[in-house]
DNA sequence: TTTAGATATTAGGCATGTCTAAAAAATAAT
DNA sequence: ATTATTTTTTAGACATGCCTAATATCTAAA
């Protein structure tokens, strides 16, 4: 079986298919339509009138007033735009000198380009990548993720050691202040301090540079062990 | 006076907008809404309604029952989607190895995107191309055309010689045809023969090969002499 | 110069996707 | 267990973009 029997999405049908798959992962329940209307930035209402439709489609299970859980159908079409949206970050990133704190609009454009072909090529063209700009897995494309084992660099212990593999956050602003401090994916880090009281930690990057960093920015870089 | 004063067109403006243009390229007089209809592939209400639209924006000027003229500033706008669409047709030969016949429909999606410094990196990525795989002219950033003279092969008298820069017609069925007889762009040719009864020639091409063409095929390659 | 045929526009409808305001249902508080 | 609050849905509206059917206008023929 393969996708052949698939519901073909709208654009905004995409967008809202990826904001609740991404949802989804977070916390393990259904997923409320405030959480949606959060993170697509626009009313409830126009959220209830999409689950609806993507309730049709079958991409989503809904029932009223109780939130929605993604269909595997819904899994694999999120995951399909997913795999677009992060082979176009590496192309920006890799190819066109893109900074990764640039990437993320453009991509969200790129994503929803219908052509099979075109990223099979892209794909093949990049070099088959595994993760994108942000450390992030790029499905293949069955939708399978080879997804690294990685956890928030606030619950490294004094001491302990690790390599950062991801950001959890790809907000511009974010991105720009790691790359200030030289706290790139792939940088090996020392955990040398934290300050209980506020969160924050001191760690040392590539056993050279050591830096301070608040409980916000510590909560949303990613290590793998 | 930059093109900060250019309205912002939907996509589907931008697709009507080229379509005008490359019919006022063609005849000199007003363009037609059955015209645009037949290019657009809709009905003509569906042009009336548009044309409204696009005459409020400035971008043609739009007299009920006579036709539209494209305005500068509609030349400006359409010139940077056809720059835009060239600049990725190039891409996917040159980057992704798809064949000339292949790229129209994705470039048709990829001109929509909106980012300038996309198109900035992409343009210098590729070298700064100046003609399309089909042989049409790259406008740069601010809409200007270096386009070479040329002339359809028809017109090419016996012994006439030349160089094919360009097709007039991109359909898949055609350039695979001139793939199949080895007509290339940049290939250079020498009218043997005429045919005046069906307007069918023999031309060599390359100095090695004779082909026989069809009238059809003849009026539809350009040539640089 | 009147008329027939071609061309173009409008009227009204439908689908998508958004919004505000009002109503309904679920959840939390008393 | 009832009330208050929050969450969610519906009702009705608007913009885009397409359609068919009816009407208006232009143009070419008689
Ligand atoms: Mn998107
Ligand atoms: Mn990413
Ligand atoms: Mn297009
Ligand atoms: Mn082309």
């Amino acid at each position: 079986m393969t996708d052949n029997s698939l519901p073909i999405l709208t654009y905004s049908e995409e967008n809202y298919l990826k904001a609740i798959f991404h949802l989804s992962e977070e916390g393990k329940k259904s997923v409320s339509t405030n959480d949606i209307s959060g993170e697509m930035k626009n009313r409830p209402a126009s959220v209830s009138d999409m689950l609806r439709k993507l309730g049709e489609k079958k991409v989503i299970e809904y029932r009223k007033y109780y939130g929605v859980h993604i269909t595997e159908d819904g899994k694999k079409l999120a995951l399909q735009t997913i795999r677009k949206h992060r082979l176009w970050e590496v192309f920006l990133v890799e190819k066109l000198n893109f900074s990764w704190d640039e990437v993320h609009e453009v991509a969200d454009e790129l994503e929803h380009i219908k052509s099979r072909i075109l990223i099979q090529r892209l794909d093949e063209y990049l070099g088959f990548p595994k993760f994108d700009p942000h450390g992030d897995p790029i499905p293949d494309e069955y939708g399978d993720v080879r997804s690294r084992p990685r956890l928030p660099l606030s619950e490294i212990e004094v001491n302990g050691t690790g390599q950062i593999v991801a950001v959890k956050d790809s907000s511009a602003s974010f991105l720009r202040y790691l790359d200030k401090v030289g706290a790139y994916i792939g940088a090996r880090i020392k955990v040398l301090d934290k300050v209980e009281f506020d969160g924050s930690i001191e760690i040392l990057v590539d056993n050279k540079k050591t830096i301070f960093m608040s409980k916000d920015v510590v909560n949303n870089i990613l290590i793998m062990q």
